[in-house]
DNA sequence: CGTGCAGTTGAGCAAATTCAACGCTTGTGG
DNA sequence: CCACAAGCGTTGAATTTGCTCAACTGCACG
C-alpha cells in the first residue's frame, strides 16, 4: 500500500474577509454568492468542520478526500470549472477539500440555499440534482477501483477527456501523486502506465500534464 | 482480475399477480407498500429497467451490482432488513437488484412517494436520508478498494456486524463469490484472509458462513 | 549554480491472482 | 439406501501485477 507522500504544506485558505463585498458578482445557484480565490494547495474546508456553505468552481480545480490513520490518502473526486461541491448530508464535512490550482471558488450559504429552496422548485431540483451526480460518480469511482492499473488509467483520462469539453487533446490540472490516490495506485505505476499508453500510441505526451488522445477507439477498448 | 462466477441462473421476480391485494400490511414508509416475496437468486430490478419503485428489505438480504463487458461484476452494495433501496436520479436503474436469500420486499410506488413527500415533511426528510446515507455508503465503499486484501475483509465483518445489530456472533447471508465481488477480491482470496484471520484468533468460523468475532479490538488495529 | 520538486525508470520483492485439485454438503435419481 | 453430480468453500503451487526502494532527469526558482 502506497503511503501518501509527505503531506504537502497546506495553507489555510484566504479568510472571510477576503470577501470582495464591494463587487456583487451574480454567480452560482440562482444567482446566491460570492467568489473568493484560493491559491494552490489551499484548505477550502477540513473533515469535521461544520459545513455552512456550498461551493462551486469558477475557475481552477479542486480535490475532496479521506487520510485514513497511517497516512494512505483517497482522494474521493475531482471538480472541476461548473462542478459544485460541499453537499453534506449531516452537519459537518465528512472529507477535507484543497485547491489543485490557484482557483476562484464561489460560496453559497447553505440556510440562504435552503431557505430558497423551500420556496423554489427549480434551486430544490438543483440541489436533488447535486446529489444525484455526487451519487452516480460515487458509484463509478468504485466500479473503476476493481480494474486494473492500465484500464484505471484509461477511465481516468476518458473521464477527464469527457468533463474538459470532450477535447482529445487537455491539460491535466493535478499532479501524479493526486491521480494515484484517486485511482489506488502509485505514483510510479501511474507513471509506467502513461509510458505504456504512450508506447502502444493511444497517447502523446507533450508535456507530463499534456494530453493527446491519439486514438480513442484503442482507449475505449482498453476500459474494460 | 477475476471473472464473476458463471452467472448462477436468476430467475425472474415473482410477478404483481402474487402482491397479497388482501392482506394490508402497513409497512415500508409512511405505511405505504405492500411486501412481496423474493427467492434466492430471483432479480428484483434489472440495470435500466424504469425505477417505478422504492424497495424496503423486510426479511432476508439483497445485493445491488453492476456488470463490466468483459464479465467482472462489482457488488455496489449490501441490503438488510430495514434498508431501503432502488432509489434512482433518473428514470431508470443504473444497477441490478437480487435477493441473496429468500427475501421479503416491500415495493413503495415511487409516483405515490414523490406526491406523499409533497404534503409531508417527513417523508421528503425520510427520502433525502436515504440518499444521503447511500452516498455515504458509496464513499466508504471507495475507502475500502484502496486498502489491502486483508483490511477489506476486516471491514468488511465490522461493517456487518455494526449492520446486524452490532451483534458479536452472526450469520453471513451471501456467498464468498459475492463478498469478492463486492470487495474487488477472488473467493480464493477472501478464503484465505478469512483462515489466515482464524489462524490469528481474531475471529472464530464454525461454520463458513458462521462469523464469530473473539478479538475486536485486534481487529479495528487490522482496519487500518 | 545549487536546491528542491515533479516525474520517470529500473531491479527486486510482496501481494494477490490464476490454475488446479480436493473436501464437504445437498439434492436427485436409480 | 447408495451413487453421483452440482455448488460452495478451502488449499496449494506457479505466475503476474503492482509496490518498494533507489537512482536519475528535467525544470523552476532563489
Amino acid at each position: 500500500m502506497q503511503l501518501a507522500t509527505q503531506m504537502t504544506d497546506v495553507k489555510r485558505g484566504a479568510g472571510a474577509s477576503d470577501l470582495r463585498k464591494n463587487t456583487y458578482v451574480p454567480v452560482g445557484i440562482a444567482g446566491v454568492g460570492v467568489p473568493m480565490p484560493f491559491q494552490r494547495n489551499t484548505e477550502i474546508f477540513g473533515e469535521e468542520e461544520t459545513a455552512d456553505y456550498l461551493y462551486m468552481v469558477v475557475e481552477g480545480a479542486v480535490r475532496t478526500y479521506k487520510v485514513l490513520n497511517d497516512g494512505r490518502r483517497q482522494i474521493s473526486a475531482f471538480y472541476l470549472p461548473g462542478d459544485i461541491f460541499g453537499l453534506e448530508v449531516g452537519k459537518e464535512h465528512t472529507c477535507s477539500a484543497e485547491a489543485i490550482s490557484d482557483s476562484s471558488i464561489v460560496l453559497m450559504r447553505r440556510s440562504t440555499l435552503l431557505a430558497l429552496a423551500e420556496k423554489d422548485g427549480d434551486v430544490a431540483r438543483k440541489l436533488w440534482e447535486v446529489a444525484v451526480q455526487e451519487l452516480g460518480r460515487a458509484h463509478d469511482h468504485a466500479l473503476l477501483l476493481i480494474k486494473s492499473a492500465q484500464e484505471r488509467i484509461v477511465a481516468f483520462l476518458l473521464e477527464m477527456a469527457e468533463r474538459l469539453h470532450d477535447a482529445t487533446s487537455f491539460q491535466l490540472p493535478m499532479s501524479r501523486q493526486d491521480i494515484a490516490d484517486y485511482l489506488g495506485l502509485t505514483i510510479e505505476t501511474v507513471s509506467r502506465s502513461f509510458t505504456q499508453l504512450e508506447a502502444a500510441s493511444a497517447i502523446e505526451l507533450p508535456a507530463s500534464r499534456h494530453i493527446i488522445l491519439r486514438n480513442r477507439f484503442a482507449l475505449s477498448r482498453l476500459n474494460a
